[in-house]
DNA sequence: GGCCTGTTACTCGGATATAAGCTGTCCGAGTGTAGAGGG
DNA sequence: CCCTCTACACTCGGACAGCTTATATCCGAGTAACAGGCC
């Protein structure tokens, strides 16, 4: 799975604590977590496609949360920056080969191999959307109470 | 996701409904999926790794079930051909750049993150572990009944 | 003093190189088989 | 007729290229703020 994913989360808790009093470039998110400003920047624009971010141009312009944190999942993050199509392809090899002679309707029903792993990535995908990035939030605050007053401190210094 | 996995799943369905009287060698596999042989033989030998196959060298030789096809989970297989590793590898991007200055104990409870993702995986891997290939093929079989003894007459055909 | 305008600096956004991993291929080591020869 | 030895052909197994995808980077279009000038 693409790394980006972990950047994206972050990023997104990130300009939670910090409010929404004013667009954060993605260079001072880059600077916040030592990633490569440009390829941070191309996932953030993934997830303002996403409509998870809204972009503001301009100076003193930057990213910001398009909606609560309470109504963003771990699967709108995932989607957006992985990409909406499954991660388990059918190739319908049942069809070559050997099957090439089959009869019309046989391959009417999918492919019973699809259909279970489909089963499976249906669990993850549900085990994504149950959980919001508000919760995530939560359970990191359990671990350091003053974790959002460190992100808004470290952000102030010289921004 | 590779693609191995679909064509372990079918293989091993395969080696199934032809029994174990006698090995099967990859090249007869693969020409029944009209897959590439070499590669398909690579796949193959993950899965001999992993225990799920045996193989038998020499001439009459290839690969045939290690166990009945009730004691294989998906999860076996995907194991084998993708690896052991999560998907999801976190990087501890918490720890750089504001984070650095925090206090010990700080970082003693894992990324809420992390703990987020790999709950999602978890149940990915407990729905893959759920499911038996025994399972996969009783459905098939209920989608063609006379999926099994196809194989057979396509396998004594030319081989 | 207030308003307008031109400049300017800063931002996003997409087009462009580079590296890694998956896909595909090839050849060698090993081995069971089959056949021939001898007892 | 049966046993043994030898040569062989077939198999797996790992080492070697090609190509798609992910990673990282750079530069241009656009825009809001700001300073200066004009009313």
């Amino acid at each position: 799975m693409s790394e980006g994913v972990e950047w994206a989360v972050h990023c997104c808790l990130t300009l939670a604590w910090l409010g929404d009093e004013r667009p954060v470039p993605a260079a001072r998110l880059a600077a916040g977590y030592e990633l490569p400003t440009a390829y941070l920047n191309k996932q953030l624009q993934a997830l303002v496609r996403a409509g998870v971010l809204e972009s503001v141009a301009g100076a003193k312009g930057g990213f910001r949360l398009a909606r609560p944190l309470e109504k963003i999942t771990l699967m709108d993050v995932v989607a957006a920056v992985e990409g909406p199509e499954d991660a388990f392809q059918c190739q319908e090899i049942r069809r070559r080969g050997m099957g090439a002679g089959a009869p019309e309707g046989r391959y009417r029903a999918p492919c019973a191999v699809s259909t279970a792993m489909r089963r499976a990535e249906l669990a993850w995908r549900r085990a994504l959307a149950a959980q919001t990035l508000a919760e995530i939030q939560a359970a990191a605050e359990r671990q350091a109470p003053d974790l959002g007053r460190g992100v808004r401190r470290w952000y102030g210094q010289d921004g």
